[in-house]
DNA sequence: ACCCTGAGTCTACTTATTAGACTCAGGTTA
DNA sequence: TAACCTGAGTCTAATAAGTAGACTCAGGGT
């Protein structure tokens, strides 16, 4: 049955339906322009609602509703803080899951400095001893990726019927 | 003036206004569900339209828009293709500009499939090779970053005037 | 000449986004 | 104690975007 007639163009569908792609997932929880500027603003230490709105230029409804969503997914969580002679109010911050969004936060910074036009971009991710952090690809056996141009998607546990 | 009254709750602003921004430029240029979606697609190898619309459950209207707008924008390119006895059609496929994304969509997965629930990812990325391939995020000099928690955005070129 | 297929466009409907006024809580000041 | 101030929201009406599904269009096959 494996006819070879024709020069075998292109896939019809994808190797993993959506339900089952992790990436898929990650997109549709945090791939929303909002939620990813938001992200930035936590990412840069701004815990402000007030602050992020002056940031973004975010409508206040939108700030709030996305704000409410990421805290109850567990990437945001609420911060109590004082300022002087004022009363106590909630900001938010990062919370472990939320931070672990850094390495694709920081390979779309590199991408974006590289391959979208702009200028340098002056906003640097960098640990606690002032080091410049970057991402980078590699392989299981630890040796890095240096061409990207033959990586391929596929089914992990490799479909059994592909009819 | 360094008045060191209040306990340094949080910062008012960002370190670096968004124009200045190249994460804020990937976002606005990709950071959109149905945009996310294709790319991957396309990462898969899915390159025709209707085969994307199944996969995807997007609106042909939404999918030819973006589409265009990612054509435009050199991630996605037309390609020419012909199955038997059909006419010649136009696929998409991914540009270098667009493969260039796979380091950022590789952390995204990777970040979905760890700090997000729904199992385990059936999607896998390898190299021609057949190994699987990761993303890792290392310093400067070179180490890699064993803890995220340490990680800061501050703008490079240090601002002058942080008042 | 007619049919078939895949890539779109068009239309009417529903939902999300937006700008801006308004509310609410609680500490400060008089 | 009462009026006031500030920041975090909610509410409302207008606009824009997303959606489902019918329709068009091109070109090879029959």
């Amino acid at each position: 049955m494996t006819n070879e007639t024709h020069d075998a163009t292109n896939k019809l569908h994808a190797p993993v339906p959506l339900a089952e792609c992790a990436l898929a997932r990650a997109i549709r929880t945090i791939g929303d322009e909002w939620t990813l500027l938001i992200l930035r603003e936590a990412l840069c230490g701004v815990e402000r609602f007030d602050a992020m709105r002056d940031d973004l230029g975010i409508p206040r409804s939108v700030l709030s509703q996305r704000l409410k969503q990421l805290t109850s997914e567990g990437l945001l969580q609420r911060k109590p803080y004082s300022l002087p002679g004022q009363r106590p109010r909630d900001g938010y911050v990062l919370t472990e899951r939320g931070r672990a969004l850094i390495p694709a936060l920081a390979a779309l910074r590199e991408w974006a400095e590289i391959h979208l036009p702009g200028g340098p971009s002056r906003l640097r991710l960098q640990d606690s001893d002032g080091q410049k952090v970057t991402t980078r690809l590699i392989k299981e056996d630890g040796s890095p990726v240096d061409d990207v141009s033959a990586i391929v998607a596929v089914a992990h546990p490799p479909n059994t019927d592909p009819a």
